[in-house]
DNA sequence: TCCTCATTCAAAGAATGACTTGAATACTCG
DNA sequence: CGAGTATTCAAGTCATTCTTTGAATGAGGA
């Protein structure tokens, strides 16, 4: 005990977590898990890898007790094992974002330009919500929707927004969210908003993030997504 | 703007951080540089590696921006780029504790059987330090304690226990502590106090983590540590 | 200026990792 | 039980990483 061999390899084990994040589409694969859990063929499409690949990813991330699986039919869905792995896929981008020099150029780049002084704080928008004045819009696919969302939100995918534009009320103002600080579907709500007249912002972050902050969340009942 | 090859790429640089962290040895270095800042000597013999191997480690670790370096005469202080390191170096361990299986195995070979339950809260250990009725002993070398250490406690490098044990009040309970949760040292000062008759146990974790949660430190002068 | 010492660089070999293709499991449902 | 699917495995190729050895750099002090 507390020799050399015995350090090296718990030390060693510590890496291990560290090698299944050392990945770039096993970072989205954690990044798409955040919002809840997901099946082989819809990670595959998230990341934009073949199937096996992604299959292979995932093995990768479960051999380090990342993620897990539960079998439902014949489908095998993958979910994070647990909120720590959320607290470190947030501390990892934490410490990117501070001190990885051309990581602001990437993000600038994917991003485009998105001013921070623009978006609603998750304390401003839990302090409007309870006092009304505001529309709280997620605009991320229904599926995730319904899997988990901010208490209130009303669930306008992206893509449906102009459609469903006239039901939503003219003199509040729209709060868009999605996926979290790399997700850009809030970012063209805003946008597409802004063209339409509309006062609106996106919620700093995003879902994963404000359910972490244990502010207010519900999700749908199986006969709710039925319907 | 928003399209793949720019979101690989700004995972690709989220990757790039858990790359950094993704060899046992870098592990090490981050988990020794947790204490503070130390040349690259000193680092390889932490890490029992040569000197060429473990500068070559630190430019790893400097390239992805974990790590930043200081100039005094002709030595190079490596220290980490900021408190989010700990945070993210924190969390690894956290997730690696929970769910990496092997690792309590691996841990239990490196540390031996420690009771948690006989370990000191910080929170009792701030309260007992303000009621006074306790000794806190830093076993660390006496270079770490002089570089930062809790409030009160007293330098007592392990090795040094045996002969300054009549030194200690022997009616008072003595907490240890040293670097974190995976360091041999507070162990070893508990077992030894223990053998001599005296109350004793070991703080959980270790300075950093007191550090970080913003309980009270103090480290010496230049001049003290000349004294 | 020259010497010394701490640190970094360069080259090279073994080991490990990523992604593709095509085949093999393992489960569900008729 | 057998057909149909979702997922995983296996093999192969190409790229990257780790470690050692020995030499080079570059700052400080004589």
């Amino acid at each position: 005990m507390g020799d050399r061999a015995a350090k090296d390899a718990l030390f060693d084990g510590f890496a291990d977590i560290a090698k299944a994040l050392a990945n770039g589409r096993r970072a989205e694969l954690i990044d798409v898990l955040a919002q809840g859990e997901r099946h082989v063929e819809e990670l595959a499409d998230e990341i934009d890898q073949s199937v096996a690949n992604t299959s292979f990813h995932l093995r990768t991330l479960a051999g380090a007790g990342v993620v897990v699986t539960r079998r439902d039919k014949n489908r095998i869905y993958y979910r994070l094992a647990s909120d720590r792995v959320i607290d470190l896929w947030t501390a990892l981008r934490d410490v990117a974002a501070a001190h990885h020099a051309e990581l602001d150029d990437l993000a600038a780049a994917y991003l485009g330009h998105r001013d921070q002084f623009d978006e609603v704080s998750r304390t401003e928008l839990a302090a409007r919500i309870a006092a009304g004045d505001v529309v709280v819009v997620d605009v991320r696919p229904a599926t995730e929707f319904a899997s988990g969302h901010i208490s209130g939100a009303r669930s306008i995918p992206v893509e449906r927004l102009t459609r469903e534009l006239r039901d939503l009320p003219a003199d509040v103002e729209v709060v868009a969210y999605c996926r979290g600080p790399f997700c850009l579907l809030a970012d063209e709500a805003v946008r597409l908003l802004r063209r339409k007249g509309r006062a609106a912002r996106r919620l700093e972050d995003g879902f994963p993030e404000w359910r972490y902050a244990s502010l207010p969340v519900e999700s749908l009942s199986v006969q709710e997504v039925m319907s």
